[in-house]
RNA sequence: GGGUCCGUAGCUCAGUCGGUUAGAGCGCACGCCUGAUAAGCGUGAGGUCCCUGGUUCGACUCCAGGCGGGCCCA
C-alpha cells in the first residue's frame, strides 16, 4: 500500500476542477451572510517561495472554514504589479543601469517590458496557488496596473485633494541617486545596514574671539561628522544654547567644544582655559572650509535643539542640502542652500576637487584636502547603521526634493482610533509596532520620479501655473485638448503624458512627471479592487470592511498601514476587523528566507514529494502563526509521517474491511451500541466542540493539537480495541455497530480536516460519502456536535490509565502481552461498567479484574537502619538496635511507625525507640506480583503462570508464528490454507487443532510432511522446536 | 540608540493565573505487539528553563539589568 501523495493530490485537483467545486462552494452560499476576506496582493516580481506560504496557508484555511460554517467568503485574487522592483528587474534584463539609459531605450518599450515581466510571474504564482490547494479566484483578480484600477486611484486622489490633504512640498527625503527617486519612510526602513564610515573632527577657524581673552592666536571650533563629503556644503555650525562649552588648549592652539565632550575627544590631560555658555557662541562667524557661497548669512554659529552630547563634540556641522534637521534649521535661520551634488549623486563643477565623483567615493579626497590645509584634527573609523536603497543597495542621500504628500498627520487621531478597533493576533503588533508608528506619524511622501507606476493625476498649466487634479477618465476627456486621445489612451506613462489639458487661462496643462508610491496601489484595494465608485457600488458596500486579513509581520508599516491610511482618508474608518500576523520564514540555519540570499525552498517539488497537505499541516500545527519559523523539508516529511499517515491508515483500515464485508453505510446500526462505540461518538462530539472553539478564536495550533489528540484516540484506542470485531464472518449486530461508528467518526474527521488538509479530507470524503451526501467535503457543512456522554468519557479515561499501568507491570515483569495472565488487582474503589472492565481484560490479556484491592497486601516492606540518624543518637546501642531491626518482621515495624510514630524494642536490657527518620523503608512486590502506581491509581498484576495459562500462551505464540508465515508467503488475508506441522510441540498442535485451524484459516491440518508446500518455517515454542508448512487452496 | 518578539531536552517546539516530580513530537537506547504491516505500542536515557540580581513561603512564569537572535523604527 505504497502511498504517493503527489499523485493522489493531483487526482483531487482534477476532481475539483472538473466539478468546479470552488465555484460551487461560493454559489451555494450566495444568499448567506458574508465573511469578508481581503487578499494582500503578492508583488508580481519574483517566484513564490516557501516563506510566502506562511500567511498564505491561513488565508486559505479561514475562508474554507467560514464557508463550511455557512458564510459567503468571496476571494478575489490580486496582483501588485507596479513599482521599482519590477523596473529594476527589467533594467537588469535589458542591461540598462540608469534613468538616462531607460529614456534613450524608450519609455514606451520599457513599460511594455515591465508588463510582460509581471505577467510571467503571475503565472508562476497561479501554478503554486493551484498546486497547494489555495482557493482564490484567479480568474477575476484585481490587477493594479489595469486602467480601471488606476481610475479608482485617481478618484481617491481627487477626493483626498478636494479634502485639502494632497499637497506639493519641498522636503528633505531619502533619495536613491541610482534609481533617481525619493523613497518613503517604509521603503527606507527596509535598507539599513551597518557600515564603517570615516569619522572626522574638523577645525572651523573663528574669525572673532569667542570671549574676552589675553591670548593671541586663532580659536578653532571643533566639529564632528561621519559624512565628510557633506562638508563642502557646510554653511553653519550648530551648538546647544543651554550647554556649556569649553575653550581648551591642545597641541599649541585653542579649541572650542562642549565641556562634557572634552575628555572623550581630547583626553583627560586637556587643559580647560575657560567655560562659555553655548548661547554666547551664537552668531560668531568662522572661515568656510570651502567657500561655495558668498551669502553673508552663511558660515556662522547657530543654536539648535538637536545637538547631541552623547557623541561628537557638541558642535554639529550643518549642510541644509543633506539632512532633514539641517534643512529645517536652514529654513529657520535663513541659511543659503549649497548643493554641489547633482541628481546622480556626483559632485558638480562647483567643486573641481572632486568633480564627477560619487559622494561616498569623494570622502577620502576631501579628508586629504582638509588635512593638507591643516583643518583636520583627527580621522577615525565609525561603525553605524546607514540606509541603503532596499532594491539596488546604493547608499541613500538625504536630498531636498520636490514631492507630493498626503497629509496623513491631519487624520492621525482617526487613524489611532481606527487601529484601536482592530483585533490583532498577536495583540502587540497593533498596539506596539503599528501603534508606535502612528504615534510618530509623518506625512506620506507619495510621488516617485519613475516610470512604471500609477501616474499622479495632476496637470499643471505651463502659462499660469494653475493645477488640476483629474479624478476620472471622463474628467480627463472633458478637459483634454485632444478628446479622442484622452478617451482611449492607456493610463500609464508615457501614453497619458501626451494628453494636454486646457487651462482656464487658455494655456496648456501638462501632467507632472511623477508616479505613485506602489504602496498606495495595494493599500487602496478595499476600494479599487471593485473599480469603485465607477462600478460595483453594491459589491463594495457589502465587502467593506474586511472581517479577516492575514499577512506577515513585515507588512506592518507596509500593507497594514497603507490600508488603514487610505481607508480612513476615503471612508472615515478602518477597513479590517481581524488581522492575523505571521512571523517570517527562516531557512534551516535561521537566516531569513529571501530571493536575494538564495536560500529559498521551492514549494512545488516539496508538494510533489510529500504533498501539499503535509506542507500545510507542517506550517500551521507546530507553533503559533506569529513566531518565526525555521523551515525545512525534513519538517514537512515529519508532519506527513506523524499525523497525515495515521489518519490515512485509519481510513484505509475501514475501507479494507468494509470492502471485504460489503458494508453498506446507508444501513447503519440500530439499537444501543457497545460502550466502546458510544465512547468514540462522544469523543468525536467533544472534538467538534474543541476544534470549532479554537478556530473561532483564531487559535490554529490549538485546533491542530486537539485534532491530533483525537486521531491518536481514534487510532490507538478505538481501532486497536475494535479490530477483532471486524474479523468475524458475516454481519453481526455488533460488527455493524463497529462499522457504523468508525464510519461516522471518519466522515466527521474528514470534515474537520477539510480547511487545513483539503486534499486528504477530500480523498476520504469521496471514498466514504453516501449518494445523498454533498459531492465534495468542501460543499459539506461544518459538523454539528451531537450529544456527549461525559461520564462515559471519564470512565474510559480511567480504563485507559489502568491499561497503561497494567502494561507497565508486564514490562517490569518481562511477561509478553501474548502470554495470558490470571488476575489484575486494581487499588481503591474504581467503578466501571462491565463492558469497560472487559476491554481492560482484553487489552491486558488477563482473565479477570479485581477492583477494590489493598495494594499493600501485594507488597512487602523492607526495612533497613539509617545509620546517619541512628548513630549519633544511640551511640553504642546503634549496632545492636540495627541488628534487632533486621531480624524483626518488617510489616510490624512499619505498622508501628505509622501508628505511633515509633517502634519500641529492648536492647541490652534498655528500652530503645526507633523513629521514622531512623528507618529506611522500601517496598517490593511480593513474589508472583508486580505492583505499579501512578498518582492515585495503582494495580497489582498477578504474574504467576499455571499449566493452563502456559498452554494458552504457547498456542497464541504458535498461531502468531503461523500468521507471520502466511504474511511472509505473501498470502492474502482471506486466503484459505492447508497446514502441516511436525516437531517437538506437535502434540500440542494436534490437541488444539480445531482452534488453530480456525484462527489461521486452515481448512486442512495434519501432523507430518507436506508435498508441494508454498512456504515452510521453523517455529520454536520455548525449548521445543518444530516446523510448519503452508499451501494455499481455493477459497 | 528606541519599540517589539524570542531564548526551555541532540533537533523542532508547547508550557494556562506564580504552586507537587518542567512536557510533546522527532532522533537515540531497550523492550513489546501485530488480521492496519514500507504500520503500531510501551519504557528509558537526555534539562544550569540564556545569565545576574530582586519580589515571594514558593519563580520557567512577575520585576530590573545584562548577553544572544529576529523583525520594525531611527
Amino acid at each position: 500500500m505504497q502511498e504517493d501523495p503527489g499523485a493522489r493530490e493531483e487526482k483531487v485537483l482534477a476532481f475539483w476542477e472538473d466539478n468546479r467545486v470552488f465555484q460551487r462552494s461560493l454559489e451555494q452560499r450566495q444568499d448567506d451572510p458574508r465573511f469578508v476576506f481581503y487578499e494582500g496582493p503578492p508583488t508580481a516580481n519574483g517566484r513564490p517561495h516557501f516563506g510566502h506560504l506562511m500567511p498564505r496557508v491561513y488565508k486559505d484555511i479561514y475562508p474554507r472554514y467560514k464557508t463550511m460554517c455557512g458564510f459567503l467568503v468571496g476571494r478575489k485574487a490580486g496582483w501588485d504589479c507596479h513599482g521599482l522592483p519590477v523596473e529594476l528587474e527589467v533594467e537588469r534584463r535589458l542591461g540598462l543601469s540608469s534613468k538616462q539609459e531607460i529614456e534613450s531605450y524608450g519609455m514606451e518599450r520599457f513599460i511594455e517590458e515591465c508588463k510582460s515581466s509581471v505577467q510571467s510571474y503571475i503565472s508562476d504564482w497561479e501554478a503554486m496557488l493551484r498546486r497547494l490547494g489555495f482557493w482564490i479566484d484567479t480568474d477575476n483578480p484585481y490587477v493594479t496596473y489595469s486602467d480601471s484600477y488606476i481610475e479608482s486611484l485617481w478618484w481617491e486622489l481627487k477626493k483626498i485633494h478636494d479634502d485639502g490633504l494632497l499637497y506639493r512640498g519641498h522636503k528633505i527625503l531619502p533619495y536613491c541617486p541610482r534609481c533617481g527617486t525619493g523613497l518613503s519612510s517604509h521603503e527606507v526602513a527596509q535598507g539599513y545596514a551597518e557600515v564603517e564610515d570615516p569619522s572626522v573632527y574638523v577645525r572651523l577657524r573663528l574669525s572673532e574671539e569667542p570671549a574676552s581673552s589675553e591670548e593671541a592666536g586663532p580659536v578653532f571650533l571643533l566639529a564632528w561628522t561621519t559624512t565628510p563629503w557633506t562638508l563642502p556644503a557646510n554653511v553653519a555650525a550648530a551648538v546647544d544654547p543651554a550647554a556649556s562649552y569649553a575653550l581648551v588648549r591642545g597641541e599649541g592652539e585653542r579649541l572650542l567644544l562642549a565641556a562634557s565632550r572634552v575628555e572623550a575627544v581630547l583626553g583627560a590631560e586637556a587643559e580647560i582655559l575657560q567655560e562659555i555658555p553655548g548661547r554666547a557662541l551664537m552668531g560668531l562667524r568662522y572661515d568656510p572650509l570651502y567657500a561655495l557661497t558668498d551669502d553673508s548669512r552663511a558660515y556662522r554659529v547657530v543654536g539648535a535643539d538637536f545637538v547631541s552630547m552623547d557623541e561628537g563634540t557638541g558642535v554639529v556641522h550643518i549642510a541644509p542640502a543633506f539632512g532633514e534637521e539641517d534643512y529645517r534649521l536652514g529654513q529657520a535661520e535663513e541659511l543659503p542652500l549649497v548643493q554641489p551634488v547633482d541628481r546622480t549623486g556626483k559632485f558638480t563643477e562647483q567643486l573641481p576637487l572632486v568633480q564627477g565623483k560619487f559622494v561616498k567615493d569623494a570622502d577620502s579626497r576631501i579628508v586629504d584636502d582638509l588635512s593638507r590645509r591643516g583643518l583636520l584634527l583627527r580621522e577615525e573609523k565609525y561603525r553605524h547603521d546607514y540606509p541603503f536603497c532596499w532594491r539596488c543597495d546604493t547608499p541613500l542621500l538625504y536630498y531636498a526634493m520636490d514631492s507630493w504628500f498626503v497629509a496623513t498627520t491631519q487624520v492621525k487621531e482617526e487613524l489611532v482610533a481606527a487601529n484601536a478597533d482592530v483585533n490583532w493576533y498577536p495583540e502587540h503588533v497593533g498596539r506596539g509596532r503599528l501603534g508606535d508608528f502612528l504615534g510618530s506619524l509623518r506625512d506620506w511622501a507619495l510621488s516617485r520620479d519613475r516610470y512604471w507606476g500609477t501616474p499622479l493625476p495632476v496637470w499643471v498649466c505651463e502659462v499660469c501655473g494653475g493645477q488640476h487634479v483629474v479624478g476620472s477618465r471622463e474628467e480627463l476627456v472633458e478637459h483634454a485638448r485632444d478628446q479622442q486621445l484622452a478617451g482611449s489612451v492607456e493610463l500609464h506613462r508615457p501614453y497619458v503624458d501626451r494628453v494636454l489639458l486646457r487651462c482656464g487661462c487658455g494655456g496648456d496643462m501638462r501632467r507632472v512627471p511623477y508616479v505613485l508610491d506602489t504602496w498606495f496601489d495595494s493599500g487602496s484595494m478595499h476600494t479599487a479592487q471593485w473599480h469603485y465608485p465607477f462600478e460595483n457600488r453594491e459589491e463594495f458596500a457589502q465587502s467593506f470592511p474586511a472581517d479577516f486579513i492575514c499577512e506577515a509581520l513585515d507588512q506592518t508599516r507596509g500593507w497594514f498601514y497603507t490600508l488603514l491610511a487610505t481607508s480612513v482618508l476615503l471612508h472615515g474608518q478602518g477597513c479590517y476587523r481581524n488581522v492575523l500576523v505571521t512571523g517570517m520564514g527562516l531557512d534551516a540555519a535561521g537566516q531569513k528566507m529571501s530571493k536575494s540570499r538564495g536560500n529559498v525552498l521551492d514549494p512545488l517539488p516539496l508538494a510533489g514529494r510529500h504533498g501539499a497537505d503535509a506542507i500545510r499541516w507542517y506550517l500551521v500545527s507546530e507553533t503559533a502563526p506569529w513566531t518565526e519559523r525555521r523551515l525545512s523539508e525534513e519538517g514537512v516529511a515529519a508532519a506527513r509521517f506523524r499525523f497525515l499517515d495515521t489518519v490515512r491508515h485509519c481510513h484505509d483500515f475501514l475501507v479494507l474491511y468494509a470492502g471485504i464485508d460489503g458494508f453498506d453505510s446507508s444501513r447503519g446500526a440500530t439499537g444501543e451500541r457497545p460502550a466502546l462505540d458510544r465512547w468514540l461518538l462522544s469523543r468525536t462530539a467533544a472534538e467538534v466542540e474543541e476544534m470549532s472553539q479554537a478556530m473561532d478564536g483564531f487559535k490554529m495550533v490549538e485546533a491542530c493539537r486537539s485534532v491530533e489528540r483525537y486521531v491518536d484516540d481514534l487510532s490507538n484506542w478505538y481501532v486497536r480495541l475494535a479490530r477483532p470485531r471486524f474479523w468475524g464472518q458475516g454481519m453481526s449486530e455488533d460488527k455493524l455497530s463497529a462499522y457504523s461508528t468508525l464510519y461516522e467518526a471518519m466522515k466527521t474527521l474528514s470534515a474537520l480536516l477539510a480547511p487545513v488538509t483539503p486534499f486528504l479530507a477530500e480523498s476520504m470524503w469521496l471514498s466514504l460519502r453516501r449518494s445523498d451526501d454533498p459531492p465534495s467535503v468542501h460543499l459539506a457543512p461544518w459538523p454539528e456536535a451531537p450529544q456527549r456522554d461525559s461520564e462515559l468519557e471519564a470512565q474510559m479515561q480511567v480504563a485507559r490509565e489502568l491499561v497503561s499501568l497494567g502494561l507497565a507491570a508486564r514490562n517490569a515483569a518481562q511477561v509478553k502481552v501474548r502470554q495470558p495472565l490470571r488476575t489484575l488487582h486494581v487499588s481503591g474503589r474504581v467503578s466501571l461498567p462491565a463492558e469497560l472492565w472487559s476491554l481492560v481484560c482484553q487489552e491486558l490479556n488477563v482473565k479477570q479484574v479485581h477492583p477494590g484491592a489493598e495494594l499493600t497486601s501485594f507488597r512487602a516492606p523492607q526495612v533497613s537502619p539509617e545509620f546517619k540518624n541512628l548513630g549519633p543518637r544511640l551511640g553504642a546501642l546503634a549496632k545492636p538496635a540495627a541488628e534487632a531491626l533486621s531480624s524483626a518482621d518488617p510489616r510490624e515495624v512499619v505498622c508501628a511507625l505509622e501508628r505511633s510514630g515509633a517502634w519500641r524494642l529492648e536492647v541490652d536490657g534498655r528500652q530503645v525507640e526507633l523513629r521514622p527518620e531512623d528507618v529506611k523503608v522500601t517496598w517490593a512486590s511480593q513474589p508472583g506480583y508486580v505492583v505499579v502506581e501512578e498518582s492515585e491509581r495503582g494495580v497489582a498484576l498477578d504474574v504467576q503462570l499455571d499449566e493452563e495459562l502456559r498452554t494458552e500462551g504457547q498456542l497464541r505464540e504458535l498461531v502468531h508464528r503461523v500468521q507471520l508465515a502466511r504474511k511472509e508467503a505473501g498470502f492474502h488475508v482471506t486466503d484459505r490454507i492447508e497446514l502441516a506441522h511436525q516437531g517437538e510441540w506437535s502434540a500440542l498442535a494436534v490437541e488444539h487443532a480445531e482452534r488453530i485451524a480456525k484462527e489461521v484459516l486452515a481448512i486442512n491440518m495434519w501432523e507430518g510432511p507436506m508435498e508441494g508446500a508454498e512456504h515452510q518455517v521453523e517455529i520454536a515454542l520455548g525449548e521445543h522446536q518444530g516446523t510448519v508448512a503452508l499451501r494455499r487452496v481455493g477459497e
